[in-house]
DNA sequence: CAGGTCGGCATTTTT
DNA sequence: TGCCGACCTG
C-alpha cells in the first residue's frame, strides 16, 4: 500500500523521538520556535501508520492555516511513499465546515449553506439592528459583532447570553441581547453560517446528536493539533468531545507564541492541559535548529521578561552569528528606502548567496506596507505583500462571488442584494426595499419573490420586470450548476451579465478589475484539478464542486496565497509570519506606541501578548535580524513621534550594532524634529531656510494617563467610567460611559476631563 | 435611478 | 490620509 515500510528516527533528537514514538493517551508537546515540531508531527503520523498499522483515515490533524495543512499532507505522503488517503487535515474552520456539510440538515440548514465572511456578517448585524429598531450609528455593528463573536467563541448562544445579562444596567450588553438572537435567526433563514459558527455549530451538533459524535469518535482514533496555544474555548470543547474515551490527543504548541488572545484564544488551554487531561505526557522541545546564537540569545532575553509563561530556554548548536543591526531612520519613507537598499546590497554582494525570497519585512500594522511598497516599486525590486487588501475582498471579486453564492444557495439574501443590481440593470434601492416587504408578506426568499415580482402591486413595474429577468438568469444557472465546472459557470455568468464591459466602463481601474476577475476564473479552473488530487471520491460526499469552491474561497487566508517559489521579498504583519522562517528578517516600526501599540499599556496581559508577538518576529530569523525605527512617522495624515520601542531596548546591548541611515547622518546635528522642505507639519512654521521647524514636541509625556475602567468627571456630562481608549499622543480618545447620560467618545486634549476618585 | 460631491470618521492583529 | 456612506442633483 505504501512504498515505505519504516520510518527513520535516527535524525531525531531524544525529545523529538519521544514525541514521535508516543502512541496512546494525551500528550502535550511544548515546542519552542524552530524546534522541528512540523517534523515531529509528520513523522509521528507516518510512524503510527507504518509501525502501528493505523489506517490514515483514522487520523485527524488540525493545523493553523490551509497552507500548513497542504504541506503536512505532502510531507506525510513523502514519508509514507504514497498519499495518506482518507486522513483529515485542515484548519478548525475547514474541518468544521466539512462536518457541517455532512450533517447540516440535522441543525436546520442544508448542505448548500453559505459561509459569511467578516464583511457579510457585519452587514447582517446592521440589518439585524435595523430589524429591532436599533440605530447602527449609535451602536456600531462592529462592536456588537465583536461582542457576539466573543460570546460564540465561549460557546454562549443567544439564549444564554440573554439569560446571563438579564437585568444588566449596561446598555451595550442589553443591545447585544436584542440583536444576537435576531442575527442568528436571520443567518439561519438565509441558510448561512458565519466564521464563528463553523466552530460552534459542530459542537452543538455533537451535543445534540450523540450518535453522530460517536461516529466521529470511532473514526478518529488519533487526534493531533498544531499551534495549540491559539485555540479558543469552542475549539477546545470540539477536541475534548472527540477525544473522550480514548484521549489519544497530542497537542503541539508554545505558550510563548500565543498571539491571538484578542480573538478569543485562551492561553489556559495550553497552560492547563496537564490538569484537564490527567496523566498527560509532557515533552519539551528546546533545541532550536533555525537561528544563530545571537538571534536566539536575543529572543530568550526578550521573552524572559514575561511573567505569565511556563518558562523555557531555547538552545542552539550554532555559535556566534552576525550581530543584530538596529537602524534609526528619519521617517517611514527613509526606513523603507534604507531597507530596500540593504536588501539590494545583500542580494548583490552577500554575505552568502541570497535570493530575494530569503528576505522578509515584518511590521505590526498593515498600513506600514505602503511605504515599503513605494520604495520597492521605485527601485524595481520584486516583492509580495501578505494581507492588507485581500484578493477575495476586492469589490469586483465579491460581486462575482455573490452570484456564485446565490446560484448555490438561493436563500442567501446578502448575496441577492449584492448582485441584484450589479452590473446596473435598473433595479434601484426602492425596488429592492419594496421587494423585501413583498417577500416578507409571502414568506418567500428574495430570489423567490423576485421571480414573481410583477405580482406585487408595490414593486415598481419597470423594476419588477427586471427582477424577474434576473431571477430567471439565476434559476437557469442554478439548474445546471451541479453538473458544471465552476470555471464554466463563471464564464457563463460573466458573459450573460456583460460583466467585463461594465467594469471597463468604470474608468481607469476597470482594467485592473477585469484582470482580477480573470484571475479568479483561472483559479476556479485550477480548483477543479486540485479537488480531484486532494480529495478521494468518498470524501466528496456528493457535494457539488461549486459548494466546495465557495467554501474554499471563504476560508483561504492571505498567507495561503503566498507563492513560495516566486523569488520576491515578502512583506507581512507579524501575525502572519507565525510558523515561517527567513535567512534575513527586518522588523520595522519599532517605536513605542506603534509596537507595542499604545493601547497595550492599559493591560499587562496585552503588553505580554505584544511581547510574544515581538518574540515571534525575532525567532523568524535564521542568520540576520534588523530592527528599524523612525523618529517620525506619518499616520493618518498626522505626524507621530516615537521613542524607541522598549522591545528593541530589551535586546541585550552586546548583541546589537546601532546605526543611522545616511539621511540622518547627512543632517549633521540631526535635530530630532527637523523636517525637510515641503513637508509641512501642522505644528510647524515655514522658516527662511525652507525648513520647517517643529515648535512643539509631540505627545506630552506628563499628560495624565488614563486607564480603562477608571472613573472620570466631565464639566458637562458629569461622572462616568472609561470603557475604551483609542489613538495616542494628541489624538488619544476615550469612550466614557457617563452615569445616566450614556456613552460619549471624546478627544482627551479637548475634553477637559478630571480623574474622579469618588 | 444613477452618478457625483461632500463631510465625517477611523486607524491592530485575522480564521 | 483615504475610505465609506449619506445626501443631493441631473
Amino acid at each position: 500500500m505504501f512504498s515505505a515500510t519504516s520510518v527513520d528516527l535516527d535524525q531525531l533528537n531524544p525529545e523529538q523521538r519521544q514525541a514521535v514514538e508516543h502512541v496512546h493517551g494525551p500528550a502535550l508537546v511544548l515546542a519552542g520556535a524552530g524546534s522541528g515540531k512540523t517534523r515531529v508531527l509528520t513523522t509521528r503520523i507516518a510512524h503510527l501508520v507504518l509501525e502501528h498499522g493505523v489506517p490514515p483515515d483514522r487520523i485527524l490533524a488540525v493545523t493553523f492555516t490551509n497552507k500548513a495543512a497542504g504541506e503536512m499532507r505532502e510531507r506525510i505522503g513523502g514519508l509514507l511513499g504514497g498519499a495518506p488517503r482518507g486522513m483529515w487535515v485542515g484548519t478548525f474552520h475547514a474541518l468544521g465546515a466539512r462536518i457541517l456539510r455532512r450533517h447540516a440538515h440535522r441543525l436546520g440548514w442544508t448542505n448548500e449553506f453559505s459561509i459569511f465572511d467578516a464583511e457579510q456578517s457585519l452587514r447582517q448585524v446592521k440589518r439585524a439592528e435595523e430589524e429591532v429598531d436599533i440605530d447602527p450609528k449609535k451602536w456600531s455593528p462592529k462592536a456588537v459583532r465583536s461582542e457576539m463573536s466573543a460570546a460564540k467563541n465561549s460557546l454562549i448562544g443567544p439564549e444564554r447570553f440573554i439569560r446571563e445579562n438579564e437585568g444588566s444596567f449596561d446598555l451595550f450588553v442589553r443591545t447585544v441581547s436584542r440583536v444576537y438572537p435576531v442575527y442568528q435567526s436571520q443567518l439561519k433563514a438565509q441558510n448561512a453560517f458565519d466564521f464563528d459558527d463553523l466552530l460552534v455549530k459542530p459542537v452543538e451538533l455533537f451535543n445534540t446528536h450523540p450518535e453522530i459524535l460517536d461516529g466521529y469518535r470511532k473514526r478518529f482514533a488519533f487526534l493531533l493539533v498544531d499551534e495549540y496555544q491559539d485555540t479558543n474555548h469552542a475549539q477546545f470543547r470540539f477536541l475534548e468531545l472527540l477525544a473522550e474515551g480514548h484521549e489519544n490527543l497530542m497537542v503541539v504548541g508554545d505558550d510563548d507564541q500565543s498571539i491571538y488572545g484578542w480573538r478569543g484564544a485562551d492561553i489556559r488551554n495550553i497552560l492547563g492541559f496537564e490538569s484537564t487531561f490527567e496523566g498527560a505526557r509532557v515533552i519539551r522541545l528546546e533545541q532550536n535548529y533555525r537561528s544563530s546564537a545571537v538571534i536566539l540569545n536575543a529572543a530568550n532575553a526578550v521573552i524572559a521578561q514575561n511573567r505569565d509563561r511556563k518558562g523555557k530556554t531555547l538552545r542552539t548548536d550554532r555559535d556566534g552569528g552576525e550581530k543584530i543591526t538596529r537602524v534609526e531612520c528619519f521617517d517611514e519613507r527613509d526606513e523603507a528606502r534604507w531597507i530596500a537598499d540593504e536588501i539590494e546590497r545583500r542580494y548583490e554582494h552577500g554575505p552568502g548567496l541570497h535570493n530575494y525570497r530569503d528576505f522578509a519585512i515584518l511590521y505590526r500594522t498593515n498600513a506600514q506596507s505602503r511605504a515599503m511598497e513605494d520604495a520597492f516599486r521605485q527601485k524595481g525590486l520584486p516583492y509580495q505583500i501578505v494581507g492588507g487588501v485581500r484578493f477575495y475582498e476586492r469589490r469586483e471579486i465579491q460581486d462575482v462571488l455573490a452570484y456564485l453564492r446565490l446560484i448555490s444557495n438561493p436563500a442567501d439574501g446578502d448575496a441577492f442584494e449584492r448582485c441584484v443590481n450589479t452590473p446596473k440593470r435598473g433595479i434601484g434601492a426602492t425596488s429592492v426595499e419594496r421587494l423585501k416587504t413583498f417577500a416578507a408578506q409571502r414568506e418567500l426568499s428574495l430570489l423567490e419573490a423576485a421571480a414573481v415580482a410583477t405580482e406585487s402591486s408595490d414593486v415598481p413595474s419597470g423594476g419588477a420586470r427586471q427582477l424577474e429577468k434576473f431571477a430567471e438568469l439565476i434559476r437557469g444557472l442554478s439548474a445546471r450548476a451541479v453538473k458544471m465546472r465552476v470555471g464554466d459557470i463563471l464564464e457563463e455568468l460573466i458573459d450573460a451579465t456583460d460583466f467585463y464591459m461594465a467594469l471597463r466602463d468604470e474608468g481607469p481601474e476597470g482594467d485592473d478589475r477585469v484582470e482580477n476577475v480573470k484571475e479568479l476564473v483561472a483559479g476556479a479552473f485550477e480548483f477543479d484539478v486540485e479537488l480531484i488530487e486532494e480529495l478521494e471520491a468518498d470524501d466528496l460526499d456528493g457535494f457539488s464542486e461549486l459548494d466546495l469552491f465557495l467554501q474554499r474561497v471563504a476560508l483561504v487566508a492571505d498567507i495561503d496565497r503566498v507563492d513560495p517559489d516566486a523569488d520576491t521579498v515578502t512583506f507581512m504583519t507579524l501575525h502572519n509570519a507565525k510558523g515561517l522562517e527567513y535567512p534575513v528578517v527586518f522588523i520595522a516600526g519599532l517605536e513605542d506606541g506603534l509596537f507595542p501599540l499604545s493601547r497595550a499599556y492599559d493591560e499587562p496581559a496585552e503588553m505580554e501578548e505584544e511581547r510574544r508577538l515581538f518574540y515571534v518576529g525575532v525567532t523568524r530569523a535564521k542568520d540576520k535580524l534588523f530592527l528599524t525605527h523612525a523618529r517620525q512617522r506619518r499616520r493618518a495624515g498626522d505626524f507621530m513621534f516615537g521613542r524607541l520601542s522598549p522591545f528593541a531596548e530589551s535586546v541585550p546591548e552586546e548583541l546589537v550594532d546601532e546605526i543611522r541611515t545616511p539621511v540622518l547622518n547627512a543632517s549633521a546635528g540631526s535635530t530630532p524634529h527637523r523636517r525637510r522642505r515641503g513637508e509641512r507639519g501642522r505644528d510647524g512654521f515655514q522658516t527662511d531656510g525652507g525648513y520647517v521647524e517643529v515648535e512643539e514636541a509631540p505627545a506630552d509625556p506628563d499628560a495624565p494617563r488614563y486607564v480603562k475602567g477608571e472613573r472620570v468627571a466631565h464639566p458637562q456630562f458629569g461622572s462616568g467610567s472609561i470603557v475604551e481608549i483609542s489613538g495616542f499622543g494628541k489624538d488619544t480618545k476615550v469612550t466614557v460611559d457617563f452615569d445616566g447620560v450614556g456613552r460619549k467618545k471624546l478627544l482627551i486634549r479637548y475634553a477637559d476631563l478630571e480623574k474622579d476618585w469618588f
